[in-house]
DNA sequence: GTATCAATGTTTACGGCGTAACCATTGCAA
DNA sequence: TTGCAATGGTTACGCCGTAAACATTGATAC
């Protein structure tokens, strides 16, 4: 029993950390990043309140990395759902619609990731996401950088805002009302299409 | 000295509700939403904590009310704001940049009424932006509602993402950015145009 | 005017929170 | 084998939201 590593309760738990955020990426999907509590996650762990200190200086950094894990899932989502389209177009409609979809299927990680006070100041651009965003939209704006980043910009705006807006019940949530929102070719048309 | 009513402070407050109100937008400008303590509004106000539960039967409720004069209040920006406009594309630009500009001058009463934790829920569509915006989207649709609605949704998320992600420094704010970003010719560009 | 009562305030208390300080156990390296 | 760094637990503090019980007051009925 003194070696024994299965079932039984050891000192060291082995991997906490891996296992905090586990389970904190479960209790914010289950009851909402603001009920989420660090003595909870810990509770949920096994683990003493004050054992989480080992592994995060404070919650905000345990929050940000649950974030973290929030940008990358959410890069992974709209990296797949880019995979099939040929053009620049139909790429930027698809990744668009990912991040609302993503957005709606996972609301407490989105709301965490993004409207948890005090996180998202800094480092705008820097994942996947932001990555595939640029890309795109520099083949809309064919190759013009200045025009791209106003496209970018008011792509990401567009989305995150429908986003925030059907999460919050403001605008009633559907596939259709995604699809319609998110028309590429009626807010950039090609010259002459109506 | 026992019916003195000027500056002595007496048992009762006169009008807690109002000041307890007016305590919170100041605390929610000056330190953010997540950071206001029903107890601080109390103090704030020369008060008990408990006093406080004579007029709002929870710190939700206190919340719910402030937000409410968010809306209130971001309404009537955006309505003097298209004061001006003649025709209806001036004035949905006009309501749009007034939307984003509200935000970033007053960004802890607009996180409050837009992400503070399960507020949002609810009533919809009951304000005046709201209805400014129906009125302008139908404007542009020509009397089409359906299209008036998805004009509208489209217009809301593209000022509503664009200003979360401005407060949440992911896009870099300013007015020419603004201007830039929520340009009505380039998102509803009459046919014939580029 | 005075009694009465509803409205409005205060005090006290409870459990939960984030986290600082200090103590316990353990695995690894010399 | 010994010793130390890494990792865990216990206790305690002050803050929070709020329930319960009590105090003060202004208005209304006589």
């Amino acid at each position: 029993m003194s070696t024994s590593q299965s079932t039984a309760r050891r000192y060291h738990h082995g991997d906490l950390r891996a296992a905090l955020l586990g389970e904190g990426l479960r209790l914010v999907e289950e009851a909402g990043a603001e009920a989420l509590s660090l003595r909870e996650v810990a509770r949920a762990a096994g683990v003493s309140a004050t054992a989480v200190y080992r592994h995060f200086p404070d919650k905000r950094a345990l929050m940000m990395a649950l974030a973290q894990e929030g940008v990358r899932r959410l890069g992974a989502a709209q990296t797949e759902a880019a995979a099939g389209q040929a053009d620049a177009a139909g790429g930027f409609g698809a990744i668009g619609r990912a991040y609302v979809r993503f957005a709606l299927a996972n609301p407490g990680l989105f709301r965490l990731t993004f409207t948890y006070p005090g996180l998202a100041i800094g480092d705008p651009m820097s994942d996947a996401a932001a990555t595939l965003l640029h890309d795109y939209a520099l083949g809309l704006a064919a190759g013009n950088e200045a025009r791209a980043r106003i496209i970018g910009v008011r792509a990401w705006s567009l989305v995150h805002g429908l986003a925030m807006l059907m999460l919050d019940g403001r605008v009633p949530d559907s596939d259709v009302a995604i699809d319609a929102v998110i028309d590429i070719a009626a807010i950039y048309p090609k010259p002459g299409g109506d």
